[in-house]
DNA sequence: TGATGTATGTCAAGCGGTTGACATATTTTG
DNA sequence: CAAAATATGTCAACCGCTTGACATACATCA
C-alpha cells in the first residue's frame, strides 16, 4: 500500500504538502495540487483512516448500541442511522447488548477505546451513565439521565391516539399489552384516554423473558381466555400485535370484525400481516436524523435536551 | 485520557514493559505485572485501539456489505454476524450498498482505508472483484468469483424440497415467484422437481424495482388473475410469501385450504404471519459463523472454496 | 524603501501504541 | 566454574498522517 511519503516523493513535494492538498488547507498552487493528484492516481493511493484518526484523536465511527438485533424496530433504526451516517461520512459500528447491562458497559468501553465520534444508545441501563461523560452520546427512544440528550417520539400521544382510535371504531372492552421495550408513557396515554371516556379497559405487562424471545403467545392466550369480551387490543409493538392477530385466527376470532388490533412502531412487518396492521407510526427516520445531528453538532447541543417528535396513526385493515 | 506513558511512569517501568504485560509477551515477573495492573487501574487506563491498529496495520473491524437493511434476511444475517464477531473480539461495520454497484465500490474503498480485518459481502456486483485482492473477503449467499470464497446454502435443494412439499400436500398447479435476491439455483431445484413429476408449473420473476421496495403486490395479483387455477405457491423469500398470503386473503382464497404457500429463508417474520408460514430454513447462524471463520483463518483457507450448507423444511400452517 | 500581506512550501514533533535488538541479572547445568 | 538458559527490562525506530512553527519569494502599499 502506498503511503503519503510515496506520494510526496513521486510528486516531488513533502508530505506536509500532500496532506495539505488532501485536507485542502493553507495556500496551494494549482500546479502543485495537480502534481499531487497525479501521483496519488498513479500510486492508487488511499490514505489510512487509522493513521488519520490517531493524529486527530478521533475517528469517523459512530457506535450504536441496541438491546436486540432481532426486533424489527431496531433493524429499521439501524437502517435509518446508516443512511444518515453515510451521508455525513460516518460509519456505523453496530453493537448488540442483548439486554445485558454488563455487555452494554463493555461495548461502551470498546467504543471509547476505538475513539468513536459518538454513541447512540437504544438501551436502558442507567448505570452506564457515569462512563459516558465527555463523550457525545444521545439516547434514542430512551431517557437515562437528565445530562444525556434524548430523542424520543411522543409516546403518550401514541397511547392516546391508539385508544381513541379503538374507541372510535366502536370497541367497548379494551386491553393494552405492554411489552418490555416500550415506555410507560404509552401506557399512560392509553390509560388516561380510557379513563376520560370511562370505558372498560386493562393493561397487561409482558415479562422480560417474553420480550427477549419475542414470543407473547402464552400471555395473549391467557388474556383471551380470562377476558373473552375483549374487542380491542392495543399492542405496544407491532411484533406483539402480529401475535395477537395470529392467536385471534386460531381462536376463531375475526380481525377486525370481532377484535380490532392496533400496534405501535409501524415497522415493515405491519404492512405484511394479514390483515395489514393499523399502527402508530414512529418517525424513525426523523428520530435517527435528529440523533445523529445531536452527535455531529455536539458543541452546540443542549446537553439536557429532550426532543420529542410527533407520531401518527396509520390505519390499515386490522381496526 | 491516560496513555501508556502515564501508566509506565506511574508503575515505574518503561512503555515497553507496559505493552508487554498488556499483550502478555516476553518474560514478566508477577511483581511487575502487578505494579502495571495497579497503575492501569489507578489511571482508569484504556489502551487506544486506534494506536494499536496503526502499529499493527490491522484493526479488529469486520466490514459487512449488504444490499438492503430493510429486508429481514439481512437483519438476521447482521444479528448472527454480530454475535459471532463479538465472541472473537471483532466489531461489525455495517454498510448498506442499497443495490448500487458504485456505493458498493465506495464502501469497499472505505473499508480498505479503515484497514478492516476482513469483509463479508452479501452483494452481487462482480465488478468489485479486482479491488478485493489481498484482502480477506468472503461472499455470503453469493458467488462472485472463483477466487473469492463463498458460503451459501443449498439453494437447489431448497427449491426441490419446496416443490416436493407442495406436491406432497396435493398441489396440482404450482408457481414459483422468484424475487431479485435469490439465486437461480432455487429456480432450478424447483423446476427440475416439477419436471420430474411432470406437474403443471411456471415461474415468474420479480423486477428489480419490486425487490427494491419489497412490494410484490402487483405481480402477485396479476399472477392470480392470469392463472386462477394456482393451488401452490413457492415464494423465493418469506417477504414475498407474506404478500402472497395477504393477497390470497383479499381475493377470498383460504391459505392453506385453497392455496398452499411456502417461503424461503425462515426469517422471524415467517412465524409471525397468519397463518404461520411454512418455509425453507436457511442456516443463517451457521452460514455466518462459517463466513467469519473464513476471514479469521484466512491464511489457511482455500481461496477457491465454495461451502454449501444444508437447508430444511419448516412446516407451519400455510401448507 | 521598508513594512505588510499573500503565496508556496518545508521541518519536525506529535498521536499512542508495538517490537526487534540489546543489556543485565539470576539460575541451572555439565 | 564457565557456559547456557532463563528472567527482567530498556532503547528507539516504526506505523501513516496532521499541524504549528518557520522559511522564502513576490506584490502591494504608504
Amino acid at each position: 500500500m502506498a503511503t503519503i511519503k510515496d506520494v510526496a516523493l513521486k510528486a516531488g513535494v513533502t508530505v506536509t504538502t500532500v496532506s495539505r492538498v488532501m485536507n485542502n488547507r493553507g495556500y496551494l498552487s494549482e500546479k502543485t495540487k495537480e502534481k499531487v493528484h497525479q501521483a496519488m492516481e498513479a500510486l492508487d493511493y488511499h490514505p489510512s483512516e487509522v493513521a488519520r484518526s490517531l493524529a486527530q484523536k478521533q475517528t469517523t465511527l459512530l457506535g450504536v448500541i441496541v438491546p436486540s438485533l432481532l426486533h424489527p424496530y431496531y433493524n429499521e433504526v439501524i437502517n435509518a442511522l446508516e443512511n444518515h451516517a453515510s451521508l455525513l461520512g460516518l460509519k456505523l459500528l453496530v453493537c448488540n447488548a442483548q439486554r445485558n447491562a454488563q455487555k452494554e458497559a463493555e461495548y461502551i468501553d470498546m467504543l471509547k477505546a476505538n475513539k468513536v465520534a459518538g454513541i447512540i444508545l437504544c438501551t436502558q441501563s442507567r448505570n452506564s451513565v457515569r462512563s459516558l461523560i465527555n463523550l457525545p452520546v444521545v439516547t434514542l427512544e430512551r431517557s437515562i439521565s437528565p445530562s444525556v440528550p434524548a430523542v424520543l417520539c411522543d409516546n403518550e400521544m401514541g397511547g392516546r391516539i391508539a385508544a381513541e382510535h379503538l374507541l372510535s371504531r366502536g370497541c367497548k372492552n379494551l386491553v393494552m399489552i405492554q411489552g418490555g421495550r416500550s415506555s410507560e408513557e404509552r401506557v399512560q396515554g392509553f390509560t388516561r384516554t380510557c379513563e376520560e371516556d370511562s370505558v372498560s379497559f386493562h393493561v397487561v405487562h409482558a415479562s422480560k423473558r417474553q420480550f427477549h424471545q419475542l414470543d407473547y403467545a402464552d400471555l395473549i392466550n391467557t388474556l383471551f381466555t380470562d377476558s373473552p369480551a375483549i374487542d380491542g387490543v392495543f399492542a405496544s409493538s407491532d411484533v406483539i400485535a402480529a401475535q395477537v392477530i395470529q392467536i385471534c385466527h386460531k381462536r376463531g376470532l375475526c380481525v377486525p370484525e370481532d377484535v380490532k388490533v392496533i400496534g405501535f412502531d409501524d415497522v415493515d412487518l405491519a404492512r405484511l400481516l394479514s390483515p395489514a396492521l393499523s399502527t402508530i407510526h414512529q418517525p424513525i427516520e426523523e428520530l435517527c436524523a435528529h440523533a445523529i445531528q445531536t452527535i455531529v453538532r455536539w458543541e452546540d447541543t443542549e446537553k439536557q435536551s429532550r426532543t420529542i417528535l410527533p407520531v401518527h396513526l396509520v390505519q390499515r385493515s386490522s381496526t
